[in-house]
RNA sequence: CGAGAUAACCGGACGGUUGCGGCUGCGCUUAGCGCAGACGAGGAAAGUCCGAACACCACAGGACAGAAUGCCGGCUAACUACCGGUGGAGGCGACUCCAAGGAAAGUGCAACAGAAAUAUACCGCCGCAUCUGCGGUAAGGGUGGAAAGGCGAGGUAAAAGCUCACACGGCUUUGCGGUAACGCAGGGCGCUAUGUAAACCCCAUUCGGUGCAAGAUUGAAGGGAUAUGGGUUGUCCGCUCCCCUUCCGCAUCGCUUGAACCUUACGGUAACGUAAGGUCGAGACAGAUAACCGUCCAAUGACAGAAUUCGGCUUACAGGUUAUUCUCACCAA
RNA sequence: GCGCCCGUGGGAUAAUGGAUAGACCGUCGGCCUCCGGAGCCGGAGAUAUGGGUUCGAUUCCCGUCGGGCGUA
């Protein structure tokens, strides 16, 4: 889980990001995103996609993910919505087409930089 | 052994790695970080259907409108909840269910059928007159959910509570039992009054309004001002006079110790109450329980996620447990 | 969170407690036409759901399910 300084909380912030960023596409999921200063995401699942337990799921385990790829992630502002039928998925089914998502829009830091940032945890 | 009934309870367990929420303590530093500790969703947290607490507004008091409830007694902070009883309905039974006052205060409605639907005479029966009328009648026919209490006997021109009987019904009254609803027994009245109040209504009881996004604190800006104005209410009479507006999102409080929970004893048929001892068990604000792995079981684990807090109700739910419990059927003695 | 409203064929709608739940568009079949359109005739298809009150419920009452609106 994220800390709560890294979490997107702002209503304003989040029409932002909907209204500015790039947006990449998938079945069940949409990502938005405006390149920043400071890392930053939030996590939009309506009341379409189900009841109040489905939804947390899912919102539980998007947060996985992104903490599972915190540190490989360029620094913006991210904001991931759900689609209806994404309950139907398990973890890594999610998980696979959150990657998909960020490959495409470019978002993983180069293998340098990935190597560079794992030297200086080893260090 | 089979089929049920009732009541109560459980709602995957244990361990490891990474990670989250507020709290407490310590440290660093300055408002955040690090370390440690214990704690961290439910029986329905759900639906928001009732009832309250609490907050604000209004409040001398009252009327009308409106809404809810409706056998009796108890219980409760309160209730349409709960408990016990009465009456009725269902079931072979254990047992379950019931918005269960008033139709003789008044109004409305009762399609179709039927002669006639709250008043009548179509067929029929009888009498008189006679070829089509008058009168009597509610036994019989047929219609309907409902047709002038029921069955039998007497009676009659034919009939009719016209008269009589009933371990039939109704109304009324007396006695007994019960706090009461009501029950039981006896007497009297021949007995006129269809259904619907979950149609309007009548009677009795209860209800001021809005809801934590209530509101409070701190701060900033602006406006009106002693009455032909402002505030408040569903309406009216009325009451009141430093009050109103704005500040999108972001502060702090409200915010969790409470009509709380557990155990024992006592009172009570029970709901529940009293006393003693013990416990502290979430408090967020884009909103905390996850990811992965291992073992076990009833085995891909149901229904489902706190948002001011309680008491109920309703609805959803894989599977399981308990009761020297109860009923029916079969078998055996 | 709180408050309120609505559910009738595929669509949009009507119905005073009493009809076989009505008419329109669409759909299906037939007639007409060389073929189609228009027109004519005929048919199928519905009271969201579970109970209750009533002789009788689309209508009255209660509970679920679904949809919508207001507040901020």
């Amino acid at each position: 889980m994220l800390k709560k300084c890294f979490r997107l909380r702002k209503r304003g912030s989040f029409t932002y990001v909907r209204a500015h960023g790039t947006r990449y596409s998938e079945k069940y999921l949409t990502l938005h995103f405006v390149r920043g200063n400071c890392k930053l995401v939030g996590f939009i699942v309506s009341n379409k996609v189900g009841k109040a337990v489905k939804r947390n799921l899912v919102k539980r385990r998007m947060r996985a993910v992104v903490r599972e790829e915190w540190n490989n992630l360029v620094r913006g502002q991210y904001v991931f919505s759900a689609r209806p039928g994404i309950t139907d998925l398990s973890y890594a089914d999610i998980k696979g087409r959150m990657l998909f998502l960020l490959t495409k829009a470019g978002l993983f830091k180069t293998e340098n930089s990935r190597l560079n940032i794992k030297n200086d945890s080893q260090e």
